[in-house]
RNA sequence: GGGCGCUUAGCUCAGCGGUAGAGCGCCUGUCUUACACACAGGAUGUCGGCGGUUCGAACCCGUCAGCGCCCA
């Protein structure tokens, strides 16, 4: 016997472990079984699940389940990625906290500790995803810096480089000052910052007493300048170009250039060049071979090494002594210096506030210094034209089809991707230098040591390179490396390409680009064949969640609030395409009675007898009540596959509820309680057949978004075992097809609905029972359930009679598909009460047919619409004439 | 500045060429022996404004306005 109340915590736990254990979420390559495959955008391994991974990964989890039940071999990989700077983040914060630094205990030692903290720690989310129900292929787990996932960076990179698609290059990073270290542009975040706009003044060489002035938010950098630029056709400064300013302090001579990068009408005209700190400053360099001193450290303090012979001694423009004592200061301090100085001088024309986007770090949140440096880089736009085929092709669709245009906007304009990190955990970059700086880039230090002794002819020391590589290049390979490449493995022939990436949209350039770069590249296919984007969980009022907000939603205090199916149900129903979900805890509480609801169900067929019947065939059932639920059953099932082929999974949801609630449970059992209370036979027998076939259809049907409660159920009720559900088929229905004996249900429901509003309408006691006569030319459904109109509406037995509201008295009137209704009302009913409810039924009646008429007059629709609906609108006016001669039928016996 | 999206019942959202819908909320009634996390009934919409295409527009096109996001 099922327990009166349904408790989420009491059965979670233990089915997922059951089914963990029994293997069911393993996917078999040996099975002949067609594949179908997702891989988990690998989280963070120092993450924690968010509300953001549930909504993610209970999509993934609904399409899996789904698919596994259709017979496919379903793989779900999991895994984690290394998260180079987050966790480096977090082992560093950790030694801290015990007085160590990572440079004093030396590489090994740090990485040692960096493998026990994710031993003892990391990977919280994989085991929070297992609460969440997702079904995921554990014993496949992966991590990015496994061995084998390592084998293949490495395998990649070498290969890449062999390509002369990997190269080093010394180019302008984005520097992280205070993790030292490039990232890459897409952690840069750009922040609003009020700052201030200084207009400096630079002496014109040769011409005593002239400036040009340059604006700057960034004045420390002026001892980087190399040239300042004005426009070419800006006539201000025509008779400049060509000659030369004395940078103030430093006292160097920079020319005076022509470039069209320079704005005339932002600023002064004219723009201070620092190539070595500035994106823009270093193209213009670049054109014009400007030198490129850097002034700034990694820490971003001055350094003057490239500078300091240069330096000359200007009255009243340049002290070289001054410089040299900025050497050292963090880049602020020496800013205030400057300026200072620059007053003194009176150099400094002016100060205005002005807010503008400073980048910073979004994981070190500290403004980041562009910076000049050797690093390794990806031939990005090379590798990105095979991916933008794919999808112009259609051989990767994205879902909503509108996120290709993001993607494809990002991929024609890429930029080589910098993927060297001055890090320490992740994978080592497989390059050695010779003692003259040759690079040997091999798969191992045997294979380079061979390299260099062939090249050099004798032994020579080398050194490794000490970078590791941006923890999404090995992400990037995450389709395939996680299915064994570069081994050939059964699951890499059977499971590559993988079917669907689920994401979010601000991951199209991370993942979904650079896998699909990489597996185009090496597999020779996409890496997906749908890429389905879904939207951001935000709070009630649509905010963004955020710790600093304290609106987030912790999925694992909801599990434990409303239960793990109703939180999978509320964002599954809630995901509209192309839409941020606005998540409120009134949502989850009403899913929450759905599950409920479900289980009362359940609990009350079971109390009437209901027991799960393998050998009942619908195809045998008779009963107008049968053949009305079969139908029903079909065409929701067949709208929930149809449903997710679409990756609707709000349809999905909806379409299940509508069934579940509506049809089966307010309808369909309402009307088989008389039979279940009443004499055994094989009337009841066959309501019996016909609530347990299509309850066990139902709880297979939302299997994929509800796997507990179904579980549980399918279990108690004796269907199966809970475990088994998991790999039981799914129910394929079919297109609704309206059955004659059907409409007959469908009468009777019209019957009751009717009668019901009437009674509302009129004030009738709820309690008072009332007599039904019944006449008309269609009155089967009133006859075939009569017991369970008596019941729902509660009348006497209907009395079928010439014309019903004939000599029986007031009354109230009412009509369903074809049958007239009369419930006799002498003493009981307010007459005016009834006329003004005619009335009103009148008057809807009436507009309709006048708006039919009004189409059907026109000549233009007579000869342009289809037949089909012009027929259509036809019948519709003659159901709409028809009522409104009922009700003036009814009014007239009414009148006074 | 460039691009994308959104604007439909009080709220959150479906619908995207032929009868305006759902959930929640609201109002009224009900302990009808599965369920008050329930049952029944009800009210509420110039489908953002304007213009166009069409026999017909919430839906297609143009335009304006407001809101949001992404990239510079």
């Amino acid at each position: 016997m099922l327990d009166k109340a349904f408790d989420p915590a009491a059965m979670e736990a233990r089915l997922y472990a059951a089914a963990e254990a029994a293997g069911v979420f393993s996917a078999d390559p040996a099975r002949p079984a067609a594949p179908f495959t997702i891989v988990i955008p690998p989280p963070n391994v120092t993450g924690s699940l968010h509300i953001g991974h549930a909504l993610n990964n209970t999509l993934q989890d609904v399409l899996v389940r789904w698919r596994r039940m259709q017979g496919r071999d379903a793989l779900w990989m999991p895994g984690t990625d290394h998260a180079g700077i987050a966790t480096q983040m977090v082992v560093e914060r950790l030694l801290a906290a015990q007085g160590q630094e990572r440079r004093a205990m030396g590489r090994e030692a740090f990485l040692r500790r960096v493998w026990e903290w994710k031993a003892e720690s990391g990977g919280a989310i994989t085991r929070q995803l297992r609460r969440l129900g997702a079904s995921l292929d554990w014993p496949r787990e992966r991590f990015t810096m496994d061995e084998g996932l390592s084998r293949a960076v490495i395998e990649v990179f070498v290969t890449l480089h062999k390509q002369g698609l990997i190269y080093r290059d010394r180019r302008l990073v984005n520097w992280d000052p205070k993790l030292l270290t490039a990232i890459s542009d897409l952690e840069v975040e750009s922040r609003e910052v009020k700052g201030t706009l200084w207009t400096l003044r630079y002496p014109i060489e040769g011409a005593p007493g002239r400036f040009i002035q340059v604006a700057t938010t960034r004045p420390e950098t002026m001892l980087g300048d190399t040239a300042v630029a004005v426009h070419p056709d800006d006539p201000r400064f025509a008779d400049l170009v060509g000659r030369f300013a004395i940078l103030p302090l430093t006292g160097r001579r920079i020319p005076i250039i022509a470039d069209a990068y320079s704005d005339p009408e932002k600023g002064t005209g004219a723009v201070k060049i620092t190539p070595a700190h500035d994106f823009n400053d270093f193209e213009v360099g670049r054109r014009h071979g400007l030198p490129m001193p850097n002034v700034l450290d990694p820490e971003a303090r001055i350094c003057l090494e490239e500078i300091a012979g240069e330096l000359a001694e200007i009255p009243g423009v340049a002290e070289p002594d001054f410089v040299r004592a900025l050497a050292g200061q963090e880049r602020f301090a020496a800013r205030k210096a400057i300026l200072e100085k620059l007053e003194a001088l009176g150099l400094l024309e002016k100060a205005e506030p002005h807010t503008h986007q400073v980048p910073h770090g979004d994981r070190g949140g500290v403004p980041l210094e562009p910076r000049l440096t050797w690093q390794w880089y990806c031939d990005a736009a090379t590798l990105a034209r095979p991916a933008i085929e794919a999808v112009e092709t259609g051989r990767t669709v994205f879902v909503p089809k509108q996120w290709e245009n993001t993607f494809f906007a990002w991929m024609r304009d890429i930029q080589p991707w910098c993927i060297s990190r001055q890090l320490w955990w992740g994978h080592q970059i497989p390059a050695w230098y010779g003692p003259d700086g040759h690079i040997f880039v091999e798969r191992t230090q045997q294979e380079a040591e061979a390299a260099a002794r062939a090249h050099y002819g004798r032994e020579v020391a080398l050194r490794r390179d000490e970078d590791v590589l941006d923890t999404w290049f090995s992400s990037a390979l995450w389709p395939f490396s996680t299915l064994g490449w570069p081994e050939r493995t059964p699951e890499l022939a059977k499971h590559y390409p993988t079917d669907v990436l689920v994401t979010g949209f601000d991951i199209i350039f991370f993942w979904v680009a650079r896998m699909m770069m990489m597996g185009l590249h090496f597999m020779g296919e996409v890496p997906f064949r749908h890429v389905v984007i879904h939207g951001l969980v935000r709070d009630e009022r649509g905010q963004k969640m955020s710790k600093s907000k304290g609106n987030v939603m912790d999925p694992l205090e909801l599990i434990d609030a409303y239960g793990a199916d109703a939180v999978r149900f509320t964002l599954c129903a809630l995901a509209s395409p192309g839409r941020d979900i606005k998540l409120s805890k009134q949502r989850m509480e009403g899913y929450r009675a759905f599950a409920t609801k479900l289980w009362n169900a359940a609990r009350f067929l079971e109390m009437n007898g209901v027991r799960p019947d393998p050998a009942w065939k619908p195809a045998d059932a008779k009963g107008m009540l049968a053949r009305w639920l079969l139908e029903k059953a079909d065409a929701a099932a067949f709208e929930a596959n149809r449903s997710l082929e679409a990756f609707r999974f709000d349809d999905y949801a909806s379409g299940l509820y509508a069934f579940l609630w509506n049809t089966y449970c307010d309808w369909f059992i309402e009307f088989a309680k008389p039979v279940l209370n009443g004499p055994d036979g094989p009337e009841k027998e066959e309501v019996r057949g016909v609530a347990q076939h299509v309850l066990g259809l139902a709880l297979r049907l939302l299997h994929p978004v509800m796997p507990f409660v179904t579980a549980e159920l399918w279990e108690k009720l004796g269907y199966g075992d809970a475990v088994a559900l998991t790999t039981t088929p799914y129910p394929e229905g079919r297109e609704a097809a309206a059955e004659a004996g059907a409409a007959l249900v469908d009468q009777a429901i019209e019957a009751i609905s009717a009668i019901r509003s009437a009674r509302s309408t009129l004030n009738v006691p709820a309690s008072a029972v009332l007599p039904l006569r019944v006449s008309g030319a269609q009155t089967q459904g009133i006859r075939a359930f009569a017991p369970q109109i008596m019941r729902l509406a509660r009348v006497a037995e209907p009395e079928f009679v010439a014309a019903a509201a004939e000599g029986a008295g007031p009354g109230a009137f009412c009509a369903a598909m074809g049958a007239e209704l009369f419930l006799p009302l002498a003493g009981v009913v307010d007459l005016a009460a009834e006329r003004a409810r005619l009335g009103k039924e009148r008057a809807r009646a009436e507009a309709e047919r006048a708006k039919l008429e009004a189409k059907l007059a026109n000549p233009g629709f007579r000869a342009k619409a289809e037949e089909a609906v012009v027929a259509e609108t036809e019948e519709r006016l003659q159901d709409a004439a028809a009522e409104i001669a009922r009700l003036d039928a009814a009014l007239t016996r009414i009148a006074n």
